[in-house]
DNA sequence: CATCATCCGTCGATTAGACGACAGTTGTTG
DNA sequence: CAACAACTGTCGTCTAATCGACGGATGATG
């Protein structure tokens, strides 16, 4: 109990409620206040827990945002049964369609502004993060080029792609999702071209849900 | 812990909040399945806890039914700001119109039929001593006649309301719930002035919301 | 009838959450 | 500057929730 690990699938059906508890809470308060103004105690009064149970869990309460964000970004895509196992540019549309309507959802939901304060870059992080964890899965399968690891290749499209896919959003093109998922495609597939070889693998949508866990937890302390 | 006292403030939050969550998941279920075809460890599954927890705060799920919709009753008056202290009818038609506001929430949410089942009477009876819980409070502020127990006179009105009531609401009156509770009123207040005598005491809504718990628990044992 | 399955209610041992207290940090106020 | 208030992050102790297992009750099936 006093080791945060970052562990996916928690055992102790005690631990994944008291992570579902805080996640919800910080939810709802961000309905209400900006990140800035929300304490770790408003969290855990939400979430009727004790305060020294928040940090049995999470290092702070930016640790949890983004167990929030990647968790909840997470199940948005194994709800449209979204998976990497390659490098086609439809997947790769799929998921940039998938961060634009998160985006979408964040921004309606929570009365936040990405423009200002620590919001946006948190999200941003966040998100990156999630992208990266389903590119890594996917990559494993297909040899790289030498040299070149899973790690940095994962990496980089997954900033390269959630890079692109922001500039796009946040000019004003919120409502033509399609249109920036061609375009980001368009430039994220060469990059993973270019680092674990061409015209091997392709990215596609996963045919059957399996009962994969993708829950997002706690850092590794 | 092994002790499943009938307290209505518990001290420890994860009694608070593992009653809640017992609650709320017996609310779910009834929206699907008849309370017969309910199993404690379908409630306990549904709240994220171990069925053993179960019984740690109730003896079975009737009194868990009984808590559930008692604390719901009394959750509703105090949202009104109905309290008891005298005999005026005004606080006792607003307590039958209470009960037959709940009657109606609770026949379009659960999919229930008061008239087959168990349901109906486990209905009727946690009412009944939700009910008494209220008339109880409101008893002692006056002198009643002697040789006539409080416990003996709260019994006494809250089932002459709420078998008053009952009857008059399931007599596809439901719409007309004023008529009723002038009705119910004309039939009960006499009941409490015979007991505690007349012309002394006054029902009234309360002028100002306290922080009175009002919470149902389980049995004691 | 015996067998099997399901659910109930209970128990002891293990583990996570509650609690109160603590020092450290920040910002405000006189 | 000192004093104060508010919040953070941590620690040790106590307690409630989990787990697995148990026997007993019930009902369906051969």
């Amino acid at each position: 109990m006093t080791i945060p690990v970052s562990d996916c699938e928690l055992r102790d059906p005690r631990q994944k409620r008291t992570r579902r508890l805080l996640q919800d809470a910080l939810r709802k308060l961000l309905q209400e206040k900006p990140f800035e103004a929300i304490l770790v105690q408003d969290i855990t009064g939400a979430a009727t827990l004790n305060r020294a149970t928040f940090y049995d869990h999470y290092p702070d309460k930016f640790a949890l945002f983004e167990a929030m964000v990647g968790g909840e970004f997470l199940e948005l895509l194994k709800k449209r049964n979204i998976r990497f196992d390659g490098t086609c540019s439809s997947a790769i549309e799929a998921i940039v369609l998938a961060v634009c309507d998160y985006l979408k959802e964040i921004h309606t939901n929570e009365k936040q502004c990405a423009n200002q304060g620590v919001f946006g870059p948190m999200l941003d992080s966040a998100l990156i993060r999630a992208i990266r964890i389903v590119v890594l899965e996917g990559l494993p399968k297909r040899a790289g080029r030498v040299g070149v690891s899973h790690h940095v290749v994962a990496s980089t499209v997954s900033w390269a792609l959630y890079g692109a896919t922001r500039e796009w959003f946040y000019s004003a093109r919120q409502h033509r999702t399609a249109e920036i998922a061609s375009f980001v495609a368009s430039i994220v597939v060469p990059v993973i071209e270019a680092a674990v070889g061409k015209g091997q693998g392709a990215f596609s949508r996963a045919r059957r849900q399996t009962d994969t866990g993708s829950e997002q937890n706690a850092k590794p302390s």
